[in-house]
DNA sequence: ATTATCTATAGATCTATAGATAATGC
DNA sequence: ATTATCTATAGATCTATAGATAATGC
């Protein structure tokens, strides 16, 4: 273990590093999401990203090949969690569907709400929505036709025609996004119990 | 009436007129909702407004200071018509809360998914939060507080302690919010039925 | 004379590359 | 020799102003 003050091979930077201890490119990771959630990302420079992260502006292409990289690492980051466990519940045969879709929904602000930065804010920027992100979104629509099928899953679900199935999850879905953004203007609230507040609120939606 | 093609004074433009029928003011603000909205406010270039506007860059400036001013004027001609029907409902001592409330959503819900540009989504822009919005923000603090005001005077309402109203506005705003990103990504959806279902879910979400 | 527009551009960025430099490693 | 960093900067913007121009109005 040679890892904080440890002799470091390299030019020695101008400014000390930050003591959170991340590898430089996590640290630009770290830095990118405080930046492009509060400030968005066409207003953020390469250089608030890398001098936040404790180098010079140039130095960031040493580890990653521009702005983009940085958010499409950021939003994959966000939506792969919640997929993971998404897949997990819609396999599990044995709990009822209106408890997997409360977990689900409870996870997801959690986790979407919980890390440092606003994370789940980064859905929203309009600049996400281009063709580079494209993995990105086919991701994210896993994870809504998750919440479909939970939903349709449940009692209540199972007595809807397509049409309102489909405005149901919207319905949801949307529920769960709004919230992120409510969070971002009241980020005192503890989350654990906001998360399981929402989950409530998505099955008096659901109609369970 | 010498309006659409009358003789107009000043050197005549390099492009058509768009047919519209907007004024000058009005086609840069169109233009500047629709670009604001759909790439992002810092990413839309003056040059990018002006030109879907049918003038020239510069030419923009002989009606409006610069970038700034035109998000704010959207901003606050989004919020106003909201905030004007919420003081009605407010005032409005006859009807029962319930009612109301569920008329304010759908009301919200109509008026920021049923103009031509997706109009709610301004609220999201990262952008927004900074100081020089000030007044919006004052005027949205007071939409959210008529929520408020409304769902403690449900019968529900009027159960909850201070901290579970907080909740139960924060959820009911956060899945108006929701919905409008929600109708971004479907807009073909007929916003009429669309703001009705939201209103319902926003009440069983209030607990009536 | 007044007006709405145009063209041209100075000044201020911002990104990404080129090339130098200062460590460690062998 | 390798590596991580630095400084410097070319090229590409983008904003906002200055000043010219082409209409109508009187």
């Amino acid at each position: 273990m040679e890892t904080s003050g440890g002799r470091r091979v390299g030019r020695p930077r101008a400014a000390q590093r930050p003591a959170s201890g991340l590898e430089p490119r996590d640290e630009l990771l770290a830095a990118a999401a405080e930046l492009f959630t509060t400030r968005g990302y066409a207003a953020t420079t390469t250089r608030a990203v890398a001098e936040r992260a404790g180098m010079r502006q140039a130095s960031m292409y040493h580890y990653v090949s521009g702005k983009e990289e940085l958010l499409a690492a950021l939003l994959e980051s966000t939506v792969t969690p919640s997929l993971a466990y998404a897949r997990e519940l819609l396999a599990d045969d044995v709990a009822p569907a209106e408890e997997r879709l409360w977990r689900l929904c409870r996870t997801d602000v959690e986790l979407l709400c919980g890390g440092p930065h606003n994370l789940g804010g980064l859905y929203l920027l309009p600049e996400v929505r281009i063709e580079r992100f494209a993995g990105f979104h086919a991701v994210r629509a896993e994870l809504k036709d998750a919440y479909r099928q939970l939903l349709a899953a449940t009692e209540a679900g199972s007595r809807l025609g397509k049409g309102e199935l489909e405005l149901r999850t919207d319905l949801v879905f949307g529920l769960i996004e709004g919230v992120i953004l409510v969070h971002r203007s009241d980020p005192e609230r503890p989350v654990s119990a906001f998360a399981e507040a929402t989950a409530d609120a998505a099955l008096r939606i659901a109609g369970a």
